[in-house]
DNA sequence: GTCCATTAGTTGGATGTCATAGCATTCAGG
DNA sequence: CCTGAATGCTATGACATCCAACTAATGGAC
């Protein structure tokens, strides 16, 4: 067995079990190694987007918006979507708009509401984002298909138990 | 089969599907899986640490800390074993010395750099903040033992593939 | 009909992350 | 030695997220 751990991780879980929290040191494995993926994913996502002026949460609202029937949505339909806080929407909806990618229009039939709807240049880009996004990172996540498949039942059970959907 | 997908994640699927992007659907998913639960786990534990007036990030560099043989170590060494920035390490020392949870001192041998050294009340809070996190969040993440495994498993693949250790 | 709770969205403040730039110190090469 | 590259840390700015407070509009209760 080597006792040389490069992995901080790993070596987490050894500083767990040693102070005589076995019982939750893989658990907090989990969360840890969950944490820090995220953070790798995020930042190849990241480093995608960032020539075309886009970041991940923006993309997300524009797909959203593309996958909507009429390529607009009522701001808190998005928030609701996305699961972000109103503000945040607020905030994304406000840069994309300054880029032009989407525009607010006020809701026909409910004065309070504002519609986002995505622009044809927020389209174009959606699809060159999604076109390079699948080829440099959805496509090849160095895992296998059975992992994958995997990681996705497990992350979905982890999120039903947390109330998600 | 059910024609009611609530799951937020699944109607990506499809619309990644229909789209005629199928090879790219599954690593799409397991990216959108991945960011959703590890924002629904950092919400659990901000939940726990919020009472106690830390964050998630300020609790693992104070847990870096306990860990240390000396319970101190130079600012870069803090940034690589958290895999954060050199300013975010800044950051979050500003505000754990602020809290007198942990003290800068001088390295004694190169006057660039600065040690952080944990302070008892920070190994107090630290202590706490464990066995809270312990007890409400990593002992039960609503997962089998196995499917812990295996994430961890996956997730630790994934992670060696980017480069991460 | 009128009043109040609810809903929609924005604004401002706090926190965290990264990137870049700048200052101080250390270390290596000539 | 002495100069230039590399290292350690901090300051500033850009983004994203959440929360709390505030404005505006809707809609139900009476």
């Amino acid at each position: 067995m080597t006792t040389l751990h490069r992995d901080p991780i790993e070596a987490a879980h050894q500083n767990w079990v040693e102070h005589g929290w076995a019982g939750a040191a893989d658990g907090m494995v989990a969360i840890t190694s969950l944490m820090r993926a995220q953070q790798i994913a995020l930042a190849r996502v990241e480093a995608v987007l960032k020539p075309m002026g886009v970041t991940f949460s923006r993309y997300e609202l524009l797909m959203l918006l593309v996958f909507s029937k009429r390529g607009a949505l009522p701001m808190s339909v998005v928030s609701s979507r996305l699961q972000v806080h109103q503000s945040s929407v607020t905030n994304a909806v406000d840069r994309l708009e300054g880029a032009g990618l989407v525009s607010r229009l006020p809701h026909p039939e409910d004065r309070r509401a504002t519609l986002v709807e995505i622009t044809q240049a927020g389209r174009s880009l959606a699809a060159e984002a999604t076109d390079r996004l699948n080829a440099e990172v959805f496509g090849d996540l160095g895992l296998s298909d059975d992992d994958i498949t995997d990681l996705v039942r497990i992350l979905t059970t982890m999120r039903r138990s947390a109330g998600d959907f």
